[in-house]
This record gives structure tokens, sequence and C-alpha cells, in this order.
DNA sequence: ATCAAGGATGTTATAATATAACATCACACT
DNA sequence: AGTGTGATGTTATATTATAACATCCTTGAT
């Protein structure tokens, strides 16, 4: 079992991954930052911090919103929508543009570009550094004459411990393919006609 | 003057692009595609796709609804978000996620993955194949057991055109820095703390 | 000790983006 | 004529996000 979870690449299976750590870090490594950079980490951008934290999943600002308020019935948008804004400003959180959503960034203390893999099926996100995509990037934007100051990499898809529960439910129903519900991201070219 | 722009890889410079030529080739690709793929092209699908083509700009549905009803008075959001699914699922034209915003597809007669540069100055889309950048991310996606269904790089930035422009005004107000109304995407690394 | 300045928050209202749900229409096939 | 399908019309509403202005709190200057 052990040698079959170690060869996962996905840092989210259960089975390896101690979330409390994983928040303590995030936690930990947010407040450092903030202290460092003379900012403020309230109480208030601490709580939503802790609430995004509070899966890997990328979370909507209103499902923030409703949570929040089970502590603080009078919270309105703007509270959620300004910590929102502080905790990307300060590179503690990533807004997830396809989704309008929002969710933990695990390198916070690195300065580093994005890519997030983001499972249709779970909505869990796995950012991962992916110097060697950047660095193509980085090419073609010098070719574009093009000089960039954000990207937002993002790949819909279903992700491995998703592809693996599917593969156990198929093995029941008959099923062999789980891509029959979704849409590939081309599914025409006419470039041979 | 010809030596210099032919250098210029910004596709949209006015002095080698005919719009009017682009805009028909586009249209004429959507017509063809929509007849060899069996789909409609209506009239108002048409009407919409004309309009988001009417510059390379990244368009905005309800201001394509705005221009839609100096046409049809009594057009709904509905009637736009209906023709915009459409040609999105046609590949015809592209959400711009991170402005959320639709812009024309100049290569839909192909399979591809698309990345769009998006120039925060003058709004316009440059989409360019980049199949370098998609081999390297193909490899990460692999890496990570991730099967991917869509792939959206958006970078925004300053576009070539909008840089000269810009030097152009700088050199009469003394400026030398375009950078410093804008924050580049990343301005903290604490990782040789 | 006041007072001004800046940052954070509270509060109300509204803007901007997008979809649901159901009715109707038009055309194609039988 | 009857039926099915895809497109559109129409009303209402959901979802996401910001504007604008008031208040409060801390800090530092006078």
């Amino acid at each position: 079992m052990t040698t079959l979870t170690a060869a996962l690449p996905n840092i989210f299976s259960t089975l390896e991954h101690d979330h409390k750590k994983c928040v303590s870090k995030a936690l930990d490594t947010a407040q450092h930052l903030c202290v460092v950079r003379g900012v403020q980490l309230t109480p208030i951008r601490l709580q939503v911090l802790e609430l995004i934290w509070d899966s890997h999943k990328a979370v909507k600002a209103y499902d923030l919103l409703d949570r929040f308020k089970l502590q603080q019935q009078a919270a309105k948008p703007a509270t959620i929508y300004r910590a929102l804004d502080f905790l990307i400003e300060q590179g503690l959180i990533h807004r997830v543009e396809s989704l309008n959503a929002f969710v933990g960034c695990n390198c916070s203390e690195h300065q580093h570009e994005l890519l997030l893999l983001i499972c249709k099926h779970c909505h869990e996100v796995d950012e991962r550094p992916a110097p060697k995509v950047m660095a193509v990037l980085s090419e073609e934007f010098s070719q574009a004459g093009f000089i960039a100051y954000s990207k937002a990499i993002e790949a819909q898809g279903i992700c491995l411990k998703c592809q693996q529960s599917q593969d156990e439910q198929n093995s029941l129903t008959g099923r062999t393919d789980l891509s029959v519900n979704l849409k590939p991201y081309s599914v025409f070219d006419l470039s041979q006609d």
C-alpha cells in the first residue's frame, strides 16, 4: 500500500496528506510573510484564509460569505471581497479565473508562476510550479514582443484520484470510460480536408 | 517602413493588418465549418459573430447586447448568451476567462490549444498556437496523472504596439518606463531568507 | 491631549455577469 | 395533420462583484 500511494503524484491523496499540518503550514507562512512585509493579517483576513484552506477545492466568494456568517452574522459581501483582495495581493491565495473561485496558494513564500490543475469532478486544485512550462512561455512572450505581468495557466480535467475512484465504480457498473460524460477540449479538426 | 512593420510580431499592427479581409476570412470559415458539421449558423449567431469580430479586443456580453439591440431592440441577455455558447462550442470564438469576455478565434479551422496574450492597455487579444508550450504542458499533465479537457493559457501584459506608442509618449513626457503603473505578477520572494 | 492621516471595517445600494424556466415558432419528416 | 427537434422569445432571478460613504481605531505629529 505504501508503495502504491507513494507512487501517486496527487498530493492530496487522503492516505498521505495530513491536512491539519498542511493548513497550519499555510497559516504560519501567511503570518510570517505579513509580519515581514509590514501588512496586517487581521482577524477577518485570517478567518477568510482559514475558510479557504478548509479544503483544496476552489471556493466561491458567496460560499465563503455563508460560512463566515456562521461566526459573524452581519457580514456583507464587501467583507469577503476585501479580504480576498488582500490575500491575493499578498499571494496567499489564487483566484481561479475559469471558476470565479479562490484557492489557497501552497507556495506563497516563493516567487512563482502558477499552473493550476482543476479537477472537474472533485473541484480540487493542484498548484504546480511547472518551471519548464514557464520557461517556454517566456520564450513565446519575447517572440511576440509581449511584456507579461501575470500568467494564469488553468487546465480543466480529471485528477488522478477521481480517475481511480471512477475506475472502481466502472468495474462495478461495467463502464469503461470516464470521458463519455466530458467533452474533450477540441473535437473538430478540418485541417486535413 | 515595410521592413520595420515586417519585423513586428504583432499581427494587428494597423499598417499591415487588413481587418476587412480578416473578418471576411473568419466569417467564411465559420460558414464553411457550420455547413460541414451540419449545424446552423443562424442570422442571430452570425450577427453576434460579426459584432465580436468588429475588433480584436475582447468584448463583454452586455456590450454585445447593447450593440445587438441597435438592430433588434427587443433582444435579451439570453439571446446573446445562447449565441455565445454556440460559437464557443463550435470553436469560433474564445471565452477569455480572466476578463469575462469573448474574442474571435483566428484559427477555428484547426484543432488547437490556445495561448492568449491579452493587452492590459488596448485590450486586444493575440491568439497564438504555441505548440511548444502545449507540448511541455502535456508533459506536466502526464507527470501529474491529470487528464486535461481544456486548457486556457491567458497572459496579461502589454502588447508591442502599446509599448511602442507608449515609448513615443514617454519621449515627449520624459517618462522612461511603462511598468510604473503596473504591478508585476510577483513582487515578493522570501525563498532566500 | 488633541488632532490629523491612514488603514480597516460597517453598511447600503447597485452594477455586472449569467442562467432557469417555460412559451412559442419554424421546419422537417411521417 | 401529427410529432419531434432546434432555435428563439420572454420573464424572472441567480450569481458575482463593486461603489460610495460612514465609522472606528491606531499611530504619530504638534
